[in-house]
DNA sequence: GAGCACTGC
């Protein structure tokens, strides 16, 4: 090894969210008091290293507008910093201090644990708000963790968030969507509101960038003269982790093949390296399975020797159980190989781990705006992430890094910053958004990083065919405003908007609800519990495929997968919610629980914003023109004389599959399901409608659903008949 | 007969 490896000059220390992976993770009872040992709670957050910084960050936040916190991980900022303003009197006169979080387990941990702290009741002066859970208490709490995304919809109630007297933008550097959003919105609400301080809490490299985003004081001396109030000019300040160093090795050559690589380098680990845990960062399940497989596989052909050896992949899919595994302690003489993608970069953390192997890669979205098809891509990390990656290796003494590529490519290749996330997705929701708030120039909308022109045209000419834009793209009234209110995809909102006018919007609420469940996070109530993250109503298993499979077709509609989905709410409806009624038809009892909690939700919001609630009751013709009236841009034709299920898309005639997940990619004969209506026998329906594409090396349509090809004029003709010539649709 | 980086309202 010593020969393939290079020792590196960076020893970079470490430590992420203390708030995070320690609390939910250890077997430990860490979240209760007894979890503090003999130091008392005040002597603890002493030690922390954010607490000799704790009059600075008061001088700096009573006199700037912005104070910008470079936090290395492990400085205790998202706990103390919030609780230093509490006692310095920002939350006094019924203010409230904010501080948000990219991830919902963040929110709740982060408050639970400060709660303990300050020796209150979680809910009181100390409480969260995350969707489906709002625990504070109006005029008591002081202190408010929350989402980003929370935050967001506030705004949309009190445009100046004039509750709040301070906000902490926490995890600034992750860059998703809607902290970029709403750090353009705060930077605005600003300007109205002197009095109101920003904590920006970031990574290292960027916090010049941000300054300068911030940096408002020129502007503001022009349009106000010199008034009294807070400095414009952003603060820096920078706090310690609290981390062991790593040491980081880089590969001598390049690497061709970092599935090998990843092996070996894991194999000489364990034959010359001391005891601790291994952490290799790869780009999804497959590559994951590939290593599992190789290891297991030395591990059988060196014989007994070798099975210290606990290997265990870790990806979001996993079934739960096999996620649990990851988390229970080594046994003594044993060593762990936790094989993972992203998910341990950010999300949670391993303990024990003393070793981190860093492939270089990871799997990342890219948006087209031009084809408008969204890619998951392999592609390289930036540095700002080898360095999250290789901390990871330090919590618990000092660890190793190893790099499967050269100090070379590390030095001079590798990007300082990820691309925002901004900059790689759809804009539709992120704009409509923005609309609702009032933001009516999107094009000069002041972003951290802007997205391509391209995007933003392609969302407004989506959001414009959808009824929601104006001409003069102005949200519409008031089916414009009535989608911004709706917390979903702007073509699900229309969707349930038309299916009002249709007369089948319990059903179609019951549809979207589904088909956002798909993209979701169950987490599960308790602070000590992890989320278990779920891609579908149906419990997923490679084992048990063809028993899926075939539980798939008791409930399987030939007019789709929304009439399926239909189908099995149905019948867990009847069977009274019973997770035995899940377990024997293969559905996620998990997900359907979360399926109910949002429908609820839907229901609520469809009553408050006046969309009338009724059944069509079986009449799946209103249905699957709602879905039309919604996802019209996604319709395509059979190819003719097409025997390998070959469609085209109408709008930009993209060859598509449907996805072999899809009831309808055989296409089924009718079944016992009572809301059936029968439409075709076991031939492809000549016009379907996707509601989302997958792309591999083929583009394949997921959840699909058959229409009449009449219906898209009917629901859609300023897109089709200005598009597409009529002729075409026949 | 194929495939799912990661979040969130």
């Amino acid at each position: 090894m010593s020969q393939f490896w290079k020792p590196g000059t960076e020893k970079p220390r470490l430590l992420d969210d203390e708030e995070g992976g320690l609390l939910f993770f250890s077997s430990l009872p860490s979240s209760s008091s007894s979890g503090f040992g003999y130091l008392s709670i005040e002597r603890l957050r002493q030690r922390l290293p954010v607490y000799k910084y704790r009059t600075a960050i008061l001088y700096l936040v009573e006199n700037h507008a912005t104070t910008i916190v470079v936090g290395e991980t492990g400085s205790g900022k998202t706990t103390q910093i919030p609780q230093y303003l509490k006692e310095a009197g920002w939350a006094d006169g019924g203010r409230v201090i904010a501080c948000t979080q990219p991830r919902r387990l963040a929110v709740q941990a982060v408050a639970s644990r400060v709660a303990e702290e300050m020796g209150v009741k979680l809910g009181e002066e100390v409480g969260y708000t995350i969707r489906f859970e709002d625990v504070t208490k109006n005029g008591v709490t002081m202190i408010k963790f929350l989402t980003d995304g929370v935050l967001l919809r506030e705004m949309m109630d009190d445009p100046l968030l004039t509750k709040y007297s301070v906000i902490m933008v926490d995890e600034a550097h992750e860059r998703s969507i809607s902290t970029d959003i709403l750090m353009g919105l705060l930077r605005k609400i600003q300007r109205r509101r002197p009095g109101l301080r920003l904590i920006i809490s970031s990574a290292t490299i960027e916090a010049k960038s941000m300054a300068s985003f911030f940096n408002s004081s020129k502007k503001r001396r022009e349009t106000e003269g010199e008034v009294q109030g807070p400095r414009m000019e952003p603060a820096i300040l920078s706090v310690e982790g609290r981390g062991f160093n790593v040491q980081i090795h880089y590969a001598e050559e390049p690497v061709s093949n970092y599935v090998q690589a990843a092996v070996s380098t894991v194999l000489s680990i364990h034959d010359q390296e001391p005891t601790g845990d291994i952490l290799v960062f790869l780009t999804g399940q497959d590559d994951i399975d590939a290593v599992v497989q190789m290891l297991n596989e030395e591990v059988q052909n060196r014989g007994r020797n070798s099975s210290g050896l606990i290997i265990l992949p870790l990806y979001s899919g996993l079934p739960r159980a096999d996620q649990e595994l990851v988390f229970t302690p080594t046994p003594r003489g044993k060593r762990k190989v936790v094989i993972s993608t992203n998910v341990a970069e950010t999300s949670l953390t391993l303990e024990g781990i003393v070793y981190v192997i860093d492939s270089g890669f990871s799997k990342q979205r890219f948006y087209n705006p031009i084809s408008d098809i969204e890619n998951l891509v392999v592609a390289p990390i930036s540095k700002a992430s080898a360095r999250q990656r290789a901390g990871r290796a330090g919590r618990i003494r000092p660890g190793k890094c190893y790099r499967l590529y050269t100090e070379e490519y590390f030095v001079n290749e590798m990007a300082t910053e990820g691309i925002p996330e901004i900059q790689r997705s759809n804009l539709v929701s992120c704009i409509i958004q923005l609309k609702a708030l009032g933001i009516d120039n999107i094009l000069g909308f002041n972003w951290p990083a802007s997205p391509s022109p391209e995007a933003m045209v392609r969302a407004l000419e989506v959001l414009y065919s959808l009824g929601v834009l104006d001409d003069d793209a102005k949200l519409t009234s008031p089916a414009g405003f009535q989608v911004a209110e709706i917390p979903l995809d702007p073509m699900i909102s229309k969707m349930i908007l038309s299916s009002s006018q249709l007369g089948c919007s319990e059903e179609i609420i019951t549809i979207a609800a589904v088909l956002s469940i798909q993209k979701y996070n169950v987490a599960l109530d308790t602070v000590n519990k992890y989320s278990a993250i779920l891609q579908s109503i149906w419990v997923s298993g490679r084992g048990a495929q063809k028993e899926l499979d075939e539980a798939k077709l008791r409930f399987a509609a030939a007019e789709g997968d929304h009439v399926t989905f239909l189908n099995v709410y149905k019948g867990f409806f009847q069977s009274g919610k019973s997770s035995q009624w899940c377990h024997k038809n293969f559905v996620n009892y998990h997900a359907m629980k979360k399926v109910v909690e949002i429908r609820e939700q839907l229901r609520r919001i469809a009553q408050r914003i006046g969309i009338a609630l009724k059944s069509c009751e079986g009449d799946m013709l209103a249905v699957r023109k709602a879905i039309t009236a919604g996802f019209f841009a996604n319709a395509c034709h059979l190819e003719a004389h097409s025997h390998s299920g070959k469609y085209k898309t109408i709008r930009s005639s993209q060859e598509v599959y449907i996805h072999p997940s899809s009831v309808l990619f055989r296409a089924p004969k009718c079944t016992l399901a009572p809301l059936l209506t029968v439409v075709t026998f076991g031939v492809n329906p000549k016009w379907v409608i996707y509601h989302s594409l997958v792309s591999t090396d083929r583009q394949y349509m997921r959840n699909v659903i058959s229409i009449d090809p009449s219906w898209l004029t009917e629901v859609a003709p300023h897109f089709y008949q200005h598009q597409h010539p009529a002729s075409m649709l026949h």
